[in-house]
DNA sequence: TTGACTGCAAAAGGTTTGCAGTCCT
DNA sequence: AGGACTGCAAACCTTTTGCAGTCAA
């Protein structure tokens, strides 16, 4: 891939740190500003676009009124804890038996999938009075 | 519950009548209109945030930036079509052994799932010509 | 010079809200 | 009368787009 521009770089580089899976383009744009950047959303945008395009990112269809992407080649599904708002990945074969059971019954032709489990992250669960989880921190 | 505005009683109608199951709210007000109603977008934003807070309707988190909703009580999921934009309802059953599995690998309280399989549907299929028999995409 | 990348400003596309009028009990 | 429901207009939010300036090969 050819030269890529400072934002688009930074953007690929967070996605790859680690440190968080799923960003929106507000996400991405605080932790440019964090990084001594001072990006402009419609950048943000065009850069996410750019390497959305190279295929190096790819959206994340999760609903909260606003997109949210993530670094290509790691196929997982997502869970949401409502309480803090964060979203994790999980790694679900299960799935895989569930799209070849669609493709068999149905005469639909499934390429991609998505599942997202809500519910209450360990974090906030032992944050939370009333909630005893299975084990500690 | 008390009673409920003309608005609100059509749309449940229609969410119940099962041409449809899942609709966003210009849907909603488009089937309003062939009704003979003429509802203003924000009556049915109103209504349908009334039947949501009433229990009877739900929010389905579909990303494409719109609120989608369907009538509550039935849970399934969803295949989206990417060809018509069509959305047909699927039963899991499957969903739950994954749910149970999460829920025991992880610290997660798992309280609610969504999973969306994307492709074509039957119908776009027939309609393309060389979609069927190689893996479309 | 040329093409790619950026910032700024403004358009879009939907969802929400403020307000005042209307309907029904 | 009094509360609930509506329509209209305007506010909001985030994503997109138009444009012109900037940077590097």
């Amino acid at each position: 891939m050819g030269r890529r521009g400072v934002i688009a770089e930074q953007v690929l580089d967070l996605m790859r740190a680690g440190g968080r899976h799923c960003w929106s383009l507000d996400d991405l744009k605080d932790a440019l500003v964090r990084r001594g950047l001072e990006p402009d959303p419609s950048s943000v945008f065009r850069a996410v676009v750019r390497l959305e395009d190279a295929g190096q990112v790819v959206r994340v269809p999760i609903d909260d009124r606003r997109g949210h992407y993530e670094v290509a080649g790691e196929h997982h599904e997502h869970l949401i804890c409502e309480a803090c708002g964060g979203i994790e990945p999980i790694d679900c074969s299960v799935v895989a038996s569930l799209v070849e059971k669609v493709r068999a019954t149905s005469g639909f032709a499934v390429t991609g999938h998505q599942v997202v489990l809500s519910g209450t992250c360990e974090r906030c669960l032992d944050a939370s009075p009333r909630a005893s989880a299975a084990g500690a921190r």
